[in-house]
Formats: structure tokens, sequence, C-alpha cells
RNA sequence: GCCAACGUAGCUCAAUCGGCAGAGCACCGCUUUCGUAAAGCGGGGGUUAAGGGUUCAACUCCCUUCGUUGGCUCCA
């Protein structure tokens, strides 16, 4: 006998060996014919499992707790996507035989399978005919039929089978279960932990999405798989609005948007990575950054501007160029010595003859090759070289000052702080910059505004005594807070990024210091009541920090604002200030930047405004349009006098009709439009055109411009798009064990 | 960096099997002077990403490079 807990509290009695099926029957009929699976203690399982079987291992003399899933229950849609992934493998086989399977897990929106296609790559185009395939499996209608085997049988099965993939990762991981799980489906058997549902036909709507690269269990060094992506639901319907929101979500695409409205431009001459403002998106830019500024005169920062590069020596100092070195760009190499770099020069520019050029070597002290017979081995001479070799022969034989584009803007503040005595009176001191930086991202890694390789951080350093360092840390994190909240943007989680001990990039990771700051985070993550994860191996390598995440449309999550903490830079750079004891102490630093990246944070705002801006970011924000020719310089006055108010205004005075002027202020998203004509130029007034409300009627022109000024400076925001819509919290990293 | 797809006018996209590079919008000119989401007519605009190859002939087929996109890997 087992005892079941039904969620309605019942408890009731059923023979051994009963499964979910028989729990639903015992029900009604109608709960056996819909249902996909079932939670029993709180496991996933297959609806013809019996129950004591899949819950093996949390057996227990209590009453089994037992849920039936039916269509309408996430639970069962991952396993419905889970299906569907073997569902689309099957196919695949059929279509292609010689493919080896590797991981088919689920993720938030479908679900994909990892394929390795030796005959010939799978594309898009053959998405056609194995959707074709897999509907033909849905209506044959099979059951998904659970087995198993020990893991030397199962290892020899899969083996039998070719699929190599699976093979190793048997070896590898999975050989601890002593006993591995199959599904089979027809001709189609595959390794599976499951749950799967029963029966093919009941699948429901899918589609295959998007075909990708990925390594062999994520490894560089492994080979490059397929990945097919799809999606699938219980139901048409949901299927077709998931693939509209995807449409949608295009649409406002800050990549499309940006081109669209003028905000910026990337162009290959300048080099990929490297964001062009255009006058609209630098005006919208700037109102943030004013913004930001004026709160940080209020909360006691002081404005410090330091240059783009630094000398390599700096960033070796702070630990930054050994760490980083791969994604950063090369260095300017610059010759000590001034004679050097003046044959450098001249031959780079092909201004130099060879008698200059003998001169300069020898006032360089630079040996001919000749007389270095013992280093090259060819021995030819200097002037046996050509150009470039000679540019080459020199460079190697002389000194350079080198030059790094700065990746970050922290060891140049640290100077700052540096260049004078400091003492506990000052202190916290706080450097805010907006700072540019550079780094070389790989050139797949680069995308629009959100991953670029020169932006510029709203950054800022903090340099406190121990003792304040929860204080300033908590009030860094609300002045985050204030900023994301104050452009609507609430969509976000926090992530505590740790130290991995085992890792040596961060330095002493394991040592009391770490430990201390990251219960420092922890502690005013908990004071201020913030919900957050934590992500170990996440931090910076001189420090924790506690990060904000945003999601843009199509789903993609970034970080952008950021709070570090410090314990690891001031001690490489030997920072001090005199404590009230008259010794010297070392400070804590915190790094911060509310916006994150100013790129990156104009994406995702552009694509949370679809491009509308709220009144005070609009680059343009009224728009005076004169109804005919007639009306011409009333509407003039009534554009400068917006102007004098301080609006960012512009006139439309094209021969056009006003329908076409206001369609057009529409499409370019502008905020506010006045429509004068004759009417309004007789009394002084202006007919007012919102553009999420539409006609307003007249109003004079004073009362219209208070308006658009109080919308304006009271920063309203009226309009947004949410992001990709709120995702069920996902563990890190997926879940195919097997 | 890796895998794949893609790259045609400022933008969005056509161009059959390899056979004269086109449309709409935008832009310029003229006409129209108009009341809340597109007036009419005319005109200019292209080394089809770049370079090479095959061919009588290449936007179209092949190779290389650059870039973009989707992922993987990376992300101070």
């Amino acid at each position: 006998m087992v005892l079941i807990k039904l969620p309605d509290g019942s408890v009731r009695d059923f023979e051994d060996g009963s499964t979910p099926r028989d729990v639903a029957a015992s029900i009604g009929r109608r709960l056996a014919e819909q249902a996909i699976a079932a939670v029993a203690q709180g496991r996933v399982v297959d609806l013809d499992r019996p129950i004591q079987d899949a819950i093996d291992g949390d057996k227990t003399n209590e009453p089994i707790e037992l849920r039936i899933l039916t269509t309408k229950d996430r639970e069962a849609l991952d396993v419905l996507r889970h299906s569907t992934a073997h569902i689309m493998a099957r196919a695949i086989l059929r279509l292609f035989p010689g493919v080896k399977l590797a991981f088919g897990p689920t993720t938030a929106t479908g679900f994909y399978y990892d394929v390795d296609s030796p005959e010939r790559p799978l594309s898009e185009n053959d998405f056609p005919a194995i959707e074709a395939e897999m509907a033909k499996i849905l209506a044959a209608d099979e059951p998904f039929d659970r087995f198993t085997l020990p893991v030397d049988r199962a290892r020899a099965f899969v083996a039998d089978l070719g699929q190599t993939y699976k093979i190793e990762h048997i070896d590898d991981e999975l050989y601890k279960y002593g006993v591995l799980s199959f599904y089979r489906q027809g001709e189609f058997v595959d390794l599976c932990r499951g749950p799967h549902i029963p029966r093919a036909g009941k699948a429901g709507a899918f589609k295959l999405l998007s075909i990708s690269g990925s390594y062999w269990k994520g490894k560089t060094d492994r080979p490059m798989l397929q990945r097919v992506y799809g999606t699938a639901f219980f139901d048409k319907k949901e299927l077709d609005a998931h693939l509209a929101r995807i449409e949608e979500a295009k649409k406002r695409d800050h990549r499309k948007l940006g081109k669209e409205l003028r905000l910026f431009t990337i162009s290959n001459l300048v080099g990929p990575g490297l964001v062009l403002w255009a006058p609209k998106g630098a005006t919208i830019r700037g109102i943030l950054e004013n913004f930001l500024k004026d709160e940080l005169v209020s909360r006691g920062y002081q404005p410090v501007y330091t240059p783009h590069i630094g000398r390599i020596e700096l960033y070796q100092t702070s630990g930054h160029y050994p760490y980083y070195k791969d994604s950063q760009f090369p260095t300017l190499k610059m010759p000590a010595d001034p004679f050097a770099k003046e044959l450098v020069d001249g031959l780079v520019s092909g201004t130099i003859d060879d008698d200059r050029q003998r001169e300069l070597l020898a006032k360089a002290h630079i040996p001919d090759r000749e007389a270095s017979k013992g280093v090259d081995e060819s021995g030819s001479k200097y002037f046996d070289l050509d150009i470039k070799g000679r540019i080459a022969y020199v460079e190697s034989r002389c000194e350079f000052e080198e030059y790094l584009l700065k990746p970050m803007n922290c060891p140049h503040h640290i100077q700052i702080f540096a260049s004078q005595p400091r003492s506990y009176r000052d202190l916290p001191v706080r450097f805010a910059e907006f700072g540019t930086v550079y780094r070389y991202e790989q050139s797949g890694e680069l995308s629009g505004l959100t991953r670029v390789r020169g932006f510029t951080q709203d950054d800022a350093h903090l340099f406190c005594a121990p003792e304040q360092v929860r204080g300033e840390f908590r009030a860094t994190m609300e002045l985050t807070q204030f900023v994301l909240n104050s452009l609507g943007l609430a969509d976000y989680r926090l992530r505590l990024s740790k130290s991995d001990p085992s890792d040596p990039k961060f330095q002493g990771a394991a040592g009391e210091i770490w430990q201390k700051a990251e219960a420092d985070i922890r502690a005013v993550l908990d004071e201020m009541e913030l919900p957050y994860d934590e992500a170990p191996g996440e931090a910076a390598f001189y420090g924790p920090k506690a990060d904000f995440i945003v999601r843009d449309c199509i789903g993609r999550q970034w970080q952008l604002g950021t709070v570090q903490l410090d314990y690891v830079l001031p001690e490489r750079f030997g920072l001090e200030y005199t404590g009230p004891d008259n010794h010297p102490h070392r400070p804590v630093m915190i790094h911060r930047a509310p916006f994150g990246s100013m790129e990156r944070f104009m994406g995702i705002l552009i694509e949370h405004f679809a491009g509308a801006f709220p009144l005070w970011l609009a680059p343009e924000q009224v728009r005076v349009l004169p109804i005919s020719d007639k009306v011409l310089d009333y509407a003039k006055s009534v554009l400068e006098s917006l102007r004098n108010a301080g609006l960012r205004a512009e006139i439309d005075a094209r021969p056009e009709k006003i329908g076409a002027k206001i369609r057009d202020a529409q499409l370019e998203k502008i905020p506010v439009m006045f429509v004068v004509g004759v009417k309004e130029a007789e009394n002084g007034s202006v007919s007012f055109r919102d553009r999420v409300d539409g006609d307003l009627g007249p109003l004079s022109l004073e009362q219209a411009i208070s308006r658009v000024r109080d919308e304006s400076t009271s920063r309203k925001i009226r309009q947004t798009a949410p992001l990709a819509p709120a995702l069920p919290s996902e563990p890190e990293g997926e879940k195919h064990e097997y």
C-alpha cells in the first residue's frame, strides 16, 4: 500500500506500484486525460511511472505528497519542452542519420538540443523539413517509454547507438548514479533523466527558432556543436503570442531604433564597437549626465578629470594589465630616446634619408646589425633591410615608454588621492568622473550599445575609513536605486558577485579581508531588505560587488549599475591617511557606477521607452507645426518663446499639410506638438497636441509652455514599454544532468 | 576568438536558370496654403561591402578580407 496526500489535504490509499495516472483516474476521468506529469515530494515525475519508484531515495513513512500536472501548470511546460526537444532530435536523426546528440535541455522560454552533424552543418533552411518530420511524430502519437540500465550496460548501449558524446558524458559524470534511465519513442532512444510527457500526441505547438554554434561542454578546446533552438507550448495561441512578443521586441531593439531616430551610429571606418553619438542621442546622454552630476553635488562628491591613457606601469601596479592583457588594445609605444623616436617616426612617414638614419642610430646608441652578429644569425646590415625591417630592428633595440588606453578609471583616481596627504577628517573622499575606457572585446561579443570597445562609465571612487564602509556602501546603493527609479527602471535584479577562493585571480580571496568585504555587502543588502542572488567567481579581482542586472527587450541580461568594495588596490598602491592616533592607516575603496556604462544604459533605456522618451529626456521636446505659410511668422515667435523658456523645440516649416506634419512628428516620437493656425495667431494661443493623448485643444501660449516645462522639470514618466516579460528565476547554469 | 547565416540607393526591400540593377519612403525642384497620423508632378541618387577567381556574360557560382546578426566562449 502507498499513502498519497493530495493538494486538498486528503490522504488516500493506493496499491503498491500505483502511478500518478492511477491517482488522477481515481479523482476523475477528465483529470487523467488531461494529465501531463505529476509532482511527487516536490519532484516532477512521469505520469506512468510507479510513484514509489520515482521518489526512490526520498522514502518516508509519511504520506507522499502528490500533485497532478496539467497543461496549465508551469512545470508541465518544462516537461513538454524537454519532450519536444527529444522529438526534434528524433526528427533530425531521421533526416540526418549520422548526427550525434549532446545535451538537450529546456531554457526559460523554450529548449535546445546540441547536435554534431558531420555530413554537413544544419542550417535554418532545414527547419521546414525538420518541423514537418516532427509533425509526423506528433501525429503517430507513440508513447515515451522509460527503462533503466546499469551504468556498464548503459554505456555499451549508447556505444551501439554511436552516440559518442553520451559515452563521454557517462564516463565523466553519470557513472556515479549506478543506474541510468532511457526513454524510447519508436525507433528513437535517448539517454535521459526525464521526465517526459506520456505520448508524443500530448505535445502541442512548437517552432524552431534559430541555430548557432556552441562548444561541447562549454569548453573552447572541445568540438563546436550546433545548437538548435526552439520553443513549444501546449496551445497554438500561446505559441503565436510568444512569437508575436519576439516580433514586438525586435521593433524596439535599440540598434533599430537608434538608427531610425538618429540617436547614434557605428562606423566601420572608425571601428567596430566604437559608438558615435548623433546630436539626438548625445542630447539624451547629456541630460542623463547632468542629472547625475547634480545629484552627486548634493551627495558630497567632487568632480575630477583624468586622461584617456596612462603608463603601463600604472596598470601593472593596479593589477589590471596582467589579468586583462588579452582584452585590451595593444599598448602605445613611445621610444624613450628622442633620437630613436625621430628615427622611427622618420621611417614610418618615409621622410628620412640614409645619412640621417645613420646619424640617429649613432645618437640613439643603436648598434648596426653587423656589429651585433651574435644576436642576429643573418648578420646582414641595417641598410640591407627594407623599411619595415628597419622599423622592427630599431624597435627591437630601443626602450619604450608604454602607454595603455585606460581600461579603468580607478588607477587614475587613486593617483589623485595619493597626490596629497590625507587626514581621517577628510574622509570619505568621493571622486567622480564620466571616464571613457577602452577594452578590446572579442569581435563576436560586440553588440549595438550593450557591448562595445569604448564606453564611458559614470564612475566614482570613494576612499573611506574602515568604519565608514557600510554607511558609504549603503549610500551608493541608494544612489543607484534613486537613479534607476527616476527612470522608471524597476525591472532589475541584484547579484552579490563573490570571489571563488580556488581561483588565483582573486587576490587573497581566502583571507579575512575578502570574507569581511563580502559580509559587509551582505549586511548592507540585508539591512536594505533587498533580495539578491549570490554568484561565486563573479567578483572583480580586487573585491566583491553588488551588481544591478537588467534584461533587454529580447531577454538578454546585462549588468548596469555596480557597487564594488575594494581592500586590494589601496594595498597595491600603498594608500594612506593619517588617523586620529596620528598614525598612518589604509583606506578602503568603493568603486561605483549607477548607470554602469553610458552606452549600455542608453541602449537599455531606448528599449525601455521603445524610443518614446519622456519629456525631460526627449531630444526634441516640442515641435511647432504651422498649418500654412500664412502663420509662419507667428509659429516662429512661438518657437522663440519655447526656446527662451529653456525648452528644446523645433519648427516644421515645410509646405506640407498638417496631417503629414503630425504624422512625421508622431513617428519621430516628439512628446508635444504645438499646432498653430490663423485662429491661434490671432489670439496668441496654440493647439496642444500630446504624443500619447492626442489633441488637447487650445491653450494660451503661456499656459502651454508652463505645462510642458512643469512636466519636464518634474521628470515625469508616463509611458514605458516593459522589457522582456518577467521570467521565473532560474538557477545559474543549465540542469542537464543527462 | 569559434560555428552559422547575412551584406543591393540614406532607410525598408525586389531582381526567374548566370543575361540591360528596380520599387516605396526619405532627399531636391515645381505646383498646392491646407485644422490634428501620408497632397500632386518631376528629378537626382548604385564600383550590388571590399579584393580576387570561374564564365561570352556575375547582384547571382567559388575563394579571401571586412562588417552585421544569432549563439558559444569571454566580460576589470
